[in-house]
DNA sequence: ACATTGACCTGGGAGC
DNA sequence: TGCTCCCAGGTCAATG
């Protein structure tokens, strides 16, 4: 579920809380997420404090003088704050209980998400080191995308959807971006030109940032930290579209299975 | 090196 | 109502 405008929205929805404060104790209630949360290197973190909250691509990173916690919410994992006390539910895997009496609760019904410690240099971090830039930053742009192309013959959808390129864009993003360049997603991303790339590489940074101020996307059972569901499905202009009108010809948006994702786009205005 | 496929897991909806 | 099947925001590991 979450793609990075997810993920950054929960960040920002925790971080007031998190930010400088201590934790108390983490309780982990399901130890058996994608990897086995470290239940035991977790404990180091009791009475310390987070000396920050930060994202690299879709991980959250808690870090403090003895280590980092990672935290991935997978496909349908979701993180609140709990300014007062309520009974875990069923997939309520993971309390970080804080000495100000807030709690980080964890929820992941399809357990794809995962808790991993390291007290290492979080940046060679195996699941950390090979992944691309951000695609907010400087070092996300046509040109990247246009040299890292060349000899692909993959789809460009699933190009710009490997975390090795670029992280971040996952299912919905890539067919939005796509959407808005004008590119059909099954083009193949070696032969795609660097006037193109450098349009979807703006177009890329444009649907997230905007998707980012509309607090992400809810499909089903995204919420922001607060509960209250993304706004930016409403802005959706191909996914989940197939057999509406396109909004700017009007052909009706199609549907097509690449690289076994659903892929959503107008077959007139993407060539 | 590259590209595709399978695997992990639960819940919800469609169809019978 | 209840069963079966299919689908879903991710991404690593195994396989050609």
């Amino acid at each position: 579920m979450p793609e990075l405008p997810e993920v950054e929205t929960t960040l920002r929805g925790i971080e007031p809380y998190v930010d400088q404060q201590t934790i108390a104790r983490i309780v982990v209630r399901n130890p058996q997420l994608r990897w086995p949360v470290p239940v035991q290197d977790l404990r180091s973190l009791h009475n310390k404090k987070v000396l920050k909250v930060a994202r690299r691509a879709k991980y959250l990173l808690f870090h403090t003088d003895v280590g980092v916690m990672l935290l991935h919410l997978g496909m349908s994992g979701s993180l609140r704050v709990l300014l007062t006390p309520q009974s875990p539910g069923k997939h309520d895997h993971i309390d970080i209980e804080l000495q100000s009496g807030v709690v980080i609760r964890f929820n992941d019904p399809r357990r794809f998400g995962c808790c991993l410690f390291s007290d290492d240099d979080i940046d060679a971090h195996a699941l950390l080191i090979k992944l691309g830039p951000e695609p907010l930053s400087e070092a996300f742009n046509g040109d990247f995308l246009y040299e890292k192309s060349r000899g692909k013959s993959q789809a460009v959808k699933n190009f710009i959807m490997d975390g090795h390129v670029v992280v971040g864009v996952g299912n919905i993003y890539a067919s939005e971006s796509l959407f808005e360049s004008g590119i059909r997603p099954s083009s193949q991303a070696g032969k795609i030109s660097r006037p193109r790339y450098r349009i979807l590489a703006n177009n890329i940074k444009q649907v997230l940032a905007k998707a980012i101020r509309a607090g992400g996307t809810t499909l089903n059972d995204f919420t922001q930290a607060d509960g209250k569901p993304g706004y930016f499905r409403q802005e959706l202009q191909v996914y989940a579209r197939q057999g509406e009108p396109c909004t700017r010809c009007q052909s009706p948006i199609k549907s097509k299975v690449i690289g076994q994702r659903n892929t959503f786009y107008c077959s007139r205005c993407q060539k």
